[in-house]
DNA sequence: ACCTAACTTTGAAACGATTCAATCTAGAAT
DNA sequence: ATTCTAGATTGAATCGTTTCAAAGTTAGGT
């Protein structure tokens, strides 16, 4: 069905070898040789087998990105980032989605494991350190993206998330809010514990501010509306006067059960705060104030960061913190 | 560095071929031995090398899936629609983002097809019906995502996009507005087209309307808004008081220019109506009325045609073609 | 105790590329 | 005419699996 380097070889009426080299060093072959192999190629529709390239070459050309949520804007901005880095080195990136599943992100791993994917770049959804330590010894490099190393064994491009949710939380004390809500989770998503400890933090410099947190299943714009109903249930007196949430869908999604039913206005009743600043945040029914990241930027690091480790595998690994920048407009 | 199954069956005291066969066909060898061989894969951490194994095999299990723009929020939620069907069956879906180019959509068909992927679950940019059509003479089928197959080669799951955009059109005129206008582009783009001849074809029955075209250079939020920031220089008398969208991302745009900064009113002075229903569409300052597709569901229906395709080549291409459907809010 | 059928296990031959030492040019220098 | 050299070409060995015919083993039936 497909013709083989054989076949071309062939056809040509050259070895194999010379096939091969015209493939990856037509500077070894003689010119006229190149064409008339290039020719046997065309005619044959010959395309290269990158399982046996691979096998005998021991390297592959593709390097895996693996977020929990290929949904948010944040992620594909930051893929486009590491895309365009790639290419210019001629990579290849395949994306994966998680889909907030540790199963789905351990089953992934295996996949790149054995495809011997050049690297990794991750946005770790469960505790996967440990797996990606075996899969360093076993030669495949990996980055971490929008988290720190815990062990410090992994290079990583990060925002300094607990200052971002120190700066999100001085906004809106700054706006004269004491009862304060935090909305978003699972907890265990560091990200999300890092935005509320930061948050926490800027509290304590206030004290007769509170914080009340809203945990929700995931962070997107359903569980947002979904949290956003049960606290416009709420009596006026409990009820927080602003929110922090843990992403921008988040914010969303609250604003939609807050604003669009007309029960309460933003932010004269409640003020909201979002995460990450996404293209959307500006054309919300209110357009959001955020915490903005520099996503594209962000991937392009990434890339960088993961072809050092993979050029000196002993390096010690680069921790690199971009800090995040407070965007006002009108929700809080 | 890594092990192979040689060591493995070194190490276990058993053939090459038993270890395979614990790996493949565990029913054939005996408990005993299957779980020696097993204690022997823990200890070394042997990790099957998938190049190896596909080379011999001749069979890839990872199916790719091409988008021209993976940040629209359409896309990833076929994409989920696409990943969770193939779990099912024991695939994997890889993502690849063409980025609105011409280059990158061919360079990844060509890196697809060195890998020898399973199949192909594309959304087509530029003109690939033919390199499709070598493909599969390859062994490699595919599946058109949100597009129909202009010579019927391949199956499709598409949305009737000139339906929708009589749809579009007619919701419009019934509100009694007459000077529409159509934002989008590149026209070449066959969805963006349809929508809009869709329109036009609406328009022909509505002697009284005119319909003028701004023509956008991709579906963007970026590009909406610059052509709703001409829309909003243009005299009351010539600027149109319907805008039908190419996507909700345009419209979204659309809705910044015009909105935002509080020059004109929508519905009132300009009605708008997007395209996708994307989860963002409820929450965008004026809640967007939208014509709907299913996602998800297209991206599953995809994964099984593609499928019915791999097991039987030359079976009759099917083209499943699913109907938009107007999701009225507030925008129109 | 022997034959058979059913299970297990073996090991060599692929798969399709890359690599590299060895061989073969053709032209320059003597 | 002969030697030398750099460049071009060859082809066998190799990567790590899967496959499959053949050989080996076990247990049940007579």
């Amino acid at each position: 069905m497909s013709s083989s380097i054989k076949d071309v070889a062939l056809h040509a009426g050259v070895s194999v070898g010379t096939v091969s080299n015209v493939l990856n060093h037509p500077s070894r072959v003689s010119s006229k040789t190149v064409k008339r192999v290039q020719k046997s190629i065309n005619e044959l529709g010959f395309v290269r087998n990158d399982a046996a390239r691979q096998l005998r070459a021991g390297e592959s050309r593709t390097i895996a990105l693996l977020v929990f949520d290929a949904a948010n804007p944040f992620f594909t901005a930051l893929a486009r980032g590491a895309e365009d880095a790639a290419t210019d080195e001629g990579y290849s990136v395949i994306l994966a989605n998680t889909s907030e599943s540790q199963e789905r992100e351990h089953s992934y791993l295996d996949l790149f494991e054995e495809q011997r994917v050049r690297g990794i770049l991750i946005s770790p959804y469960g505790d996967v350190e440990e797996r990606l330590s075996a899969l360093k010894k076993f030669g495949i490099p990996s980055v971490l993206v929008d988290r720190v190393s815990e062990n410090q064994a992994f290079s990583s491009v990060s925002v300094d998330d607990h200052a971002g949710g120190t700066i999100a939380a001085n906004h809106l004390l700054g706006l004269g809010r004491t009862r304060i809500g935090f909305v978003g989770g699972p907890l265990e998503i560091p990200q999300v514990a890092d935005r509320l400890r930061g948050a926490q933090d800027a509290l304590q410099a206030s004290p007769g501010a509170t914080l009340t947190i809203f945990e929700t299943s995931a962070t997107t714009v359903l569980e947002g509306r979904t949290a956003g109903e049960k606290i416009r249930e709420m009596s006026p007196a409990e009820r927080p006067n602003a929110l922090f949430a843990a992403n921008d869908l988040v914010a969303i999604g609250l604003l939609q059960a807050l604003v669009a039913t007309g029960s309460l206005r933003v932010p004269d009743d409640i003020a909201i705060v979002g995460y990450d600043d996404i293209d959307f945040a500006t054309s919300a029914i209110v357009p959001l104030t955020s915490i903005r990241q520099p996503s594209a930027l962000m991937g392009e690091t990434a890339l960088k960061l993961l072809r050092e480790e993979a050029l000196d595998p002993s390096k010690k690994p680069r921790r690199v913190v971009f800090q995040p920048e407070l965007v006002i407009r009108e929700s809080a």
